[in-house]
RNA sequence: CGGGGUGUAGCGUAGUCCGGUCAUCGCGCCAGUUUUGGGAACUGGAGGUCGCAGGUUCGAAUCCUGCCACCCCGACCA
């Protein structure tokens, strides 16, 4: 156990606070609400984000950008959008500073330069984009357009948790525009597969795909599917959603195109976004007490060597392995650390490495190099072995295949073990307090699952996407209902 | 915005009730020596407007007033 760690148990939300600052992934900012993330949990999102990207331009998308500032104006142009958002937007009035008129030091917004129309910081870029899009479509020739932008957004929120909830946090946003309703949805799906997809295999995180009671929408969405992780409290995380926006936004911005038949009609849209928060979820969906675990495919270092011997004849033969060794790796496309630094002792970089999640070390000693051996240790179970130095990069490529599947598969067992159907209320009030997903019939009113959040504090997750039709009785109310949703309490 | 709590070195803290060599201790940091197979030991050293601003007093980390910041619990939320 890491010294003067608190564990899971004794407190699981002070372990998350206390792992993302000691393992260096970031820390709070002299900024109210913002964090600011630090060269090693930076390195892990640039690692999501090249995934990310590639999986976005090998489905036909482009990246492109928009402004940061958004006129008040279009904000107001779609309903549900504006009250979806306005509680928590940040306001730019001004354009210039001016010493104090009272003569006191210090600065204030210069009267003289208020701004004749206020700006938004974006908290979601629909307005500007699809402001921007109506110049863009004209025919049906012009569709689809597939664009995603990578930005940071602003959502004045009230209590922040760094990753999870920041005032202004990075993410990805993907707004495509269609000639017809099926393909909006048909791109709203695919991207749901991705998000799936890059959970499963890259973050070693099981999700459930499904789609968001009204009360859960997105605002100004017909429809939001999402993808639903587990985390190690047992409380859901919604790791990303994908919205299909049906013709609110065109209609909104009014943007209208042309189709074969000549005929004038209003585009069909999407959006969808991953953000910071797949931080949050990597980190507590596998860490454990002993620090940061973190799944080979998005550890900036794969593997770490250390090297322990005594006189200057031992260090010249340990330094000469290891650097075989790490060719070896690199040959593989493995990224590989070897932390030769001598003002620290072995034993506290063993503590060092497992604190960050490091996948795999390498322990090369002088002494276990006599017998041609090399110790290797892998994170996610902290078991050791000897093995000869004789072809150790592919054992350790296998190795670090098997840490990632090793996690897919304890998340997977976790989240089945603490899934399980409920059918009765008092039943639903004991079983929600011990945490996890509970599969429940509901009656398909907001009102209802509005109840049960009073009466829980759990909400619908998601009505998963892949489930059989059952029929039954709502939990609450009793009324007929014909499918099970998924019920949790929720970062 | 409601309820609770905390501000003393980079971090964690003692001291605050009872004003007077009180600015304490640990970690970390720097230098040197010995060490190196699971967070090394010793010696020496650097580092503070005691959250900020007023006030009371011969004297304030300590008492009074105001302000600010942060944390926890609620409402809100990716």
């Amino acid at each position: 156990m890491a010294k003067n760690f608190v564990t899971r148990q004794e407190n699981y939300s002070e372990w998350y606070n206390e792992l993302v600052v000691r393992a260096d992934l970031a820390e709070n900012s002299a900024v109210r609400g913002c964090m600011v993330i630090k060269p090693y949990g930076y390195a892990i999102w640039e690692k999501m984000q090249a995934a990310l990207d590639k999986m976005f331009k090998e489905t036909g998308h482009q990246n492109a950008y928009f402004p940061l500032f958004i006129p008040k104006s279009y904000f107001e142009k779609e309903a549900e959008h504006v009250e979806g958002f306005a509680k928590e937007c940040a306001i730019v009035t001004h354009h210039r500073l001016k010493p104090k008129s009272d003569g006191s030091p210090g600065l204030e917004p210069d009267p003289s330069a208020k701004l004749e129309e206020e700006l938004i910081v974006r908290p979601t870029s629909e307005t500007i984009i699809w402001d921007t899009y109506r110049g863009w479509i004209q025919s049906y020739r012009d569709l689809p357009i597939l664009c995603n932008q990578w930005a940071n957004v602003v959502r004045w929120e009230m209590r922040t948790r760094m990753f999870l909830r920041t005032a202004e946090f990075l993410w990805q946003e993907g707004h495509t525009a269609h000639a017809t309703k099926e393909e909006a949805i048909e791109e709203t799906e695919k991207m749901l597969n991705v998000y799936a997809y890059f959970a499963e295999k890259h973050m070693a995180m099981p999700v459930l795909k499904g789609t968001k009671s009204p009360n859960e929408r997105f605002a100004g969405a017909l429809d939001t599917y999402c993808i639903e992780a587990m985390m190690q409290d047992g409380k859901a995380l919604q790791a990303g959603t994908s919205h299909f926006l049906g013709q609110n936004f065109a209609k909104a911005f009014d943007v209208k195109f042309l189709s074969k038949e000549n005929k004038l009609e209003y585009v069909w849209a999407t959006s969808w976004g991953v953000s910071t928060r797949l931080m949050g979820a990597l980190i507590m969906c596998h860490s454990d007490d002993h620090g940061l675990v973190l799944p080979p495919m998005l550890a900036p270092i794969q593997v770490v060597i250390i090297p322990i011997y005594k006189t200057p004849e031992q260090k010249e033969k340990v330094n000469q392995e290891a650097q075989n060794i790490i060719k070896e790796l690199k040959e593989m496309n493995i990224s590989v650390k070897y932390d030769d630094r001598e003002e620290y002792k072995p034993g506290w970089k063993f503590n060092e490495y497992e604190f960050k999640g490091v996948p795999v070390r390498i322990t090369i000693g002088a002494r276990d190099l006599e017998q041609g051996l090399i110790e290797i240790a892998r994170r996610d179970t902290l078991e050791k072995e000897s093995i000869s130095n004789v072809g150790a990069s592919q054992k350790i490529k296998t190795l670090l295949d098997d840490v990632q599947e090793n996690l897919y598969n304890k998340a997977l067992s976790y989240r089945e073990d603490n899934t399980r159907k409920v059918d009765s209320w008092e039943e639903f009030m004991v079983e929600i307090e011990k945490g996890g997903f509970l599969l429940c019939h509901w009656d398909g009113t907001p009102e209802t699952e509005e109840k049960i959040k009073e009466l829980s504090k759990a909400t619908i997750r998601c009505i998963p996407l892949e489930t059989e039709k059952e029929e039954g009785k709502c939990i609450l109310t009793g009324k007929p209902s014909s499918r099970r949703v998924v019920f949790a309490r929720a970062y």
